[in-house]
DNA sequence: TATTAACTACGAAATAATTCGTATTAATTT
DNA sequence: AAATTAATACGAATTATTTCGTAGTTAATA
């Protein structure tokens, strides 16, 4: 039940990686660099960390080595949700489900899928 | 327009100030070591910072300083929260809030409140 | 008024994250 | 096989945040 609490270089990564590993140090910061500019051994000291943090493996294939993501985004999200609602949200996330739904104009869609899903959770919830 | 992302020790103390305005450095900093240990000077130097910042103001009486938070709790947490959309959740704040759903067993009530605002908001896109 | 107690200001150390330069190593090209 | 190219490793500088010691100031008290 460990915490990934990624920082912000490194959810950029992980991003990346998320949807589609594995990558080498080489096409994660040219994918990068069409954000920002950042030097290519910065990328790579980042990823190095990463690995070393267990975010990341990585098998090497003659002088290069291709990186996976070995943590769920699922769970990644939910640990950063999780700190925010504490941090932010009195550790009430029903206050953060609220303040969320507030803001930003949402689809007719959206709106009845959240809806779907409450009435799932309802179920679940009268065992 | 401007954004307010307080770091974690910012966040601590404005949530106390929050909940009531103004106070002194003293009184923060023993509301705040009930949780954890941490020095006077530490606690008043991260207020003088918020000061700067524009996140507190402050008025001196005698030689004590009682500051009053002045930045809104509601937009903080929505700066905090467009913050973590746009990092982790692709943008999305329908991922977010749908995620934020799932976790966490919810009251009838709860789930009775956020039907009622998803109404609301529907009834205002329909205008 | 002199001493003490409590506060502020400020600089600097400690910690964490980011950035990058340089040395080294491995593969490719000439 | 020598030179070039492209990768990794690693240490150190930079930046941001947190922490705290010390000096100085203000107010209360002896």
């Amino acid at each position: 039940m460990s915490e990934y609490k990624p920082t912000d270089s490194e959810l950029e990564i992980l991003k990346l990686l998320w949807e589609k590993s594995p990558r080498t140090v080489r096409e994660i910061n040219d994918l990068l660099n069409q954000e920002k500019k950042v030097g290519y051994t910065t990328t790579l000291k980042i990823m190095q960390i990463m690995h070393q943090k267990g975010f990341l493996t990585r098998i090497k294939q003659g002088k290069v080595h291709y990186y996976t993501v070995s943590i769920e985004q699922q769970k990644t999200r939910q640990d950063l949700l999780d700190k925010l609602v504490k941090t932010a949200f009195d550790g009430s996330s029903f206050k953060l489900v609220m303040q969320a739904l507030g803001s930003g104009t949402r689809s007719q869609n959206e709106l009845n899928k959240i809806r779907q899903y409450l009435d799932q959770l309802e179920g679940e919830n009268h065992d």
